[in-house]
DNA sequence: CTGAAAGCGCTTACAG
DNA sequence: CTGAAAGCGCTTACAG
């Protein structure tokens, strides 16, 4: 392992001391005015030497470390994945690293996340918040840390959030279907008291008023997030093998609903959308790729992310600026709210 | 924004010096003989104000910063996301965090990651190299960081590899579809000269040989990188248009192309298996969709993963030990090759 | 135009 | 049992 070689080192190759050498690799050269020799010098040892500025030491002198921290309940989801690269690409673009974990939709790790990010000393922090979280939120915000929820918010919390309209969605969902012909619709959810998913069953039910459709007691059926294999075989077992009243079409919350129950369909030898109508939320390639592909809500999870990274830049560049001004800190908290698109294909056909 | 605390703070607020409250909150009271007293003192002093070390100042005392760097072609891809999951959750398990970064197959964004990733004094990289990236993955090797290849690999590097065996895998899966009855079968892969597709490819055409099956001069098709829709679009076309000597059967040499495969496919009312058989590497959400599941080639994305981090703890432990016993650094490189499962469902039934 | 020095927040060998 | 001090690699105000 050869030794990395510091500041220090190029300071002593050169003969200069190491003030002006960090000067030049900062083409602060002008500002110092160092003489134009000794800056030609500088920039060949560098280069001889391959040097590489050590990050760390830079972060613990300014405070700053250029690095943003996601938490997102699971990198593996399609949903969550797609985020985090537009974000991972709009952080690039600003020369931000970007750091990922995934909660698990558990509070504890989420606590966990969030501490070993704060104590990197993230400059900024995305999360798709999950339950029980909310103190965790509270917390973070304290710190003036800037922060963005995505995806998931809490109503009560002055936080920046991106978020789509999830009672919209919902309701358009349903309106869809209805326009069909379709007559029984069950929504698939998780059990939770999360606010998007609340609003996702809160805008299906309004709807079902509305239009005067309705399926019963089992109008939303809940999934556990911890069991949720088992929950959707029970629930759709329970639905579709009815002997009356069987639902005609589904509404599912998420796409890991949404992929579950289809396999319960397909078990069944049901044929969407002839015997039932489907309508899913986010995104999958298994969606396009079913027999009939999925009418789906786009998140357009493209500008979740880029609307998320915004929002820390400017918070980011408005501490900046009260910094040097030694202004007190203003805090102007945005909800971008983006309007859900649907994406209309052939799971939801005219229903019989 | 609170002014965050420092260990500084909380010896003043106790009335010791930095260095006990560095000893007790690190709990090596005993080692420095702190008086149990003082011990109390200081523990409750940090629970009160709610200390958060700064892992930066540690991290540049240390050298070391308990991070690990994943780059991948592109963490929004399934077979990524799912490997970098695992990455994540076993870097977890030793209080590693994990920065990730995509190099959409650009050798110059690889070098740019790396770079950023060297520079934040990563302890270990794992990469999944992209084209023309051999000298770059040689230049980290030589600073010392731990370093695994995943998937890709150049074989004249001596450097750590997990991979599965590609040609073992194209193998069986042109095996498979002979037994089913399939005559001519294609293969559609990636132009490039990485390794681990030319195994693919070469394993394919071994066992078009050794099974005396053929498909003409179009046995292999190759789609680039950068236009891989355009690509797959007029390679599928020409094979699938053809008057005569129409392939029976594909094998997909990833997910993606898989995926675009079989669009075409679909949009030529096509049917699986019955027109055509299909075998796919990598898993896919898709595959278990599509009206006839895919048969894939299943690299096991969790094993890799696993036995990544672990090559790269093993080289974490030797290095520490052998700074402390000065000596000189042993380079032990391991090659982990591990069997491809075929996992075989109804998109090669016996063929016509 | 250039250098010496302080300081970011920690850790740790050393002295008492 | 405890404190003063050096040092990790950088940046930057200050003095000359």
């Amino acid at each position: 392992m050869k030794k990395k070689i510091s500041i220090k080192d190029l300071a002593k190759h050169v003969g200069v001391s190491t003030a002006l050498v960090s000067y030049v690799l900062n083409n602060k050269e002008k500002e110092a005015r160092v003489g134009k020799e000794t800056v030609v010098k500088i920039r060949e040892a560098a280069k001889e030497l391959n040097y590489q500025p050590n990050l760390i030491a830079r972060s613990l002198k300014s405070g700053k470390t250029r690095t943003i921290g996601l938490i997102v309940a699971d990198i593996s989801n399609t949903f969550f994945s797609n985020i985090a690269r537009i974000i991972e690409d709009e952080a690039s673009l600003n020369n931000y690293t970007l750091i990922i974990g995934s909660s698990d939709e558990s509070a504890e790790k989420s606590q966990t996340l969030i501490n070993t990010f704060l104590k990197r000393q993230i400059d900024g922090l995305i999360i798709a918040p999950t339950v029980n979280t909310e103190s965790q939120i509270k917390a973070v915000k304290k710190t003036g840390v800037p922060l963005v929820l995505i995806d998931r918010y809490y109503p009560d919390l002055d936080v920046n959030t991106v978020r789509i309209n999830n009672f919209e969605a919902s309701y358009k969902a349903v309106e869809h279907l209805a326009g069909k012909g379709f007559k029984r619709v069950s929504m698939i959810a998780y059990k939770t008291p999360l606010p998007h998913m609340m609003e996702r069953k809160a805008g299906f039910l309004e709807a079902l008023k509305d239009l005067k459709i309705h399926s019963g007691e089992d109008s939303i059926m809940e999934s556990s997030y911890e069991n949720i294999e088992r929950d959707i075989e029970q629930i759709m077992g329970r639905l579709l093998d009815k002997k009356e009243g069987r639902p005609d079409s589904f509404l599912f919350a998420t796409n890991s609903l949404a992929v579950l129950g289809l396999k319960e369909i397909v078990k069944r030898k049901l044929i969407v959308p002839d015997d039932l109508g489907v309508v899913a939320f986010d995104e999958s390639e298994a969606f396009d790729f079913f027999y009939s592909p999925i009418t789906y809500i786009d998140q357009t999870t493209s500008r979740i992310a880029k609307e998320a990274v915004k929002l820390i830049m400017k918070q980011l560049s408005s501490i900046e600026k009260e910094e040097k001004d030694e202004k007190e800190r203003t805090d102007i908290v945005s909800h971008i709210i983006i309007d859900p698109k649907l994406v209309v294909r052939e799971s939801c056909r005219e229903g019989k």
